[in-house]
DNA sequence: CGATTATGAATGAACG
DNA sequence: CGTTCATTCATAATCG
């Protein structure tokens, strides 16, 4: 298709934006950056990725997040397509067009079955749930605290949960004889209970 | 496919059972719980909850472990607000929400307006020792429990770490800047790729 | 235009 | 807990 049409909808006359449509010159770029060997770039650099990139046309800092992301995902994934008889020496091996990537791709090189190095580990439930455990009564002593406020920008969107808190009140028990709790009780019995019913039936 | 279709014929998604698919009413009761104000709970709380999720579809206590992980993490990255740029108009929050909200229909929220500076700090609501303050007059009759056993019920006892808040952020600056990543810099500078110098002009 | 593909977005699972 | 990986969902782009 006609990429300057596209690039003009996508950049910023387009109303119909319902995701996020690079234009030519970001993703350009982007490619550039990955092809560099840059796979996992900080807070900071996407913020100024974003920025640079804004130029081109809009672009939020999420957008360069995730584009990273399912870029490094699927060189991923597509590298593990080619795996072939792991005991044969045949020819030389197709070093294509993953020539940047072999910073951290490689380590897959050596795997055949469909298991991946991460699923390969026994994910042991309980080790997690020590964590946890361990957690709750640990103290941070490392974090320092900033003198003044840390611009940051908005990675990890979270879809549609609510996030207000506010809507509950909490109350102090004065003398902590009187601690409520939230009952499931309700909550599970419910079909699909009113939000605010739900809330009053945790006991909260 | 219709997401909503396939829920409503197994229960769950699809037949591979690859990893957990929380069903509607799983995520709207997480959600509850979460919006509650619950956001570590103990392993007999998980438990509990994952027992009484079972009633809507398959799940382990690892699924809600990891949840709540998950989405006490994500919330805290998604209050990361910036502070208004007068350069930028975005949050446009595109509302073309129409069919997709299967998973949740009225947990979804507009994205964060410009917000005002320092917040992405002291949520102190963690009181967790607390009672939900609330009048219940009207909704309690939705429920129809026969009698007034709310108070035997088994209750979810919020448990209260301490206040360690204000763990705002950690600024890995100080003593090493660990080069575990490429960063921007060695990438613009140009170790392999024909990148753009007007790259690093920018700052990039 | 309907089906398929490519890819942005989301999230469960897991690592360090 | 913050971060990263793997998988899935949703949709614009593309093909037949």
């Amino acid at each position: 298709m006609d990429q300057s049409v596209m690039e003009a909808l996508s950049g910023r006359v387009g109303v119909k934006c319902g995701r996020w449509n690079p234009t030519a010159e970001q993703v350009k770029v982007l490619t550039e950056l990955f092809r560099a060997g840059l796979r996992t770039p900080s807070t900071e650099q996407i913020q100024r990725i974003s920025t640079h990139l804004s130029a081109f046309g809009k672009v939020e800092s999420k957008n360069v997040f995730y584009w990273f992301q399912n870029h490094k995902a699927r060189e991923r994934h597509h590298h593990k397509k080619r795996r072939r008889c792991a005991s044969s020496p045949d020819s030389g091996s197709t070093d294509d067009e993953s020539r940047a990537a072999a910073r951290e791709a490689d380590a897959d090189l050596v795997l055949q079955p469909p298991e991946s190095k991460r699923e390969a580990r026994c994910y042991n439930h309980h080790r997690l749930m020590t964590c946890y455990v361990r957690d709750v009564v640990e103290t941070d002593a490392m974090w320092e605290r900033p003198t003044r406020e840390v611009e940051t920008l908005e990675l990890f969107p979270l879809k549609s949960y609510g996030l207000e808190m506010d809507k509950v009140r909490y109350v102090r028990g004065g003398s902590g004889e009187h601690c409520r709790e939230i009952t499931f009780f309700d909550v599970a019995a419910g079909r699909d209970p009113p939000l605010e019913l739900t809330l009053c039936s945790f006991g909260l």
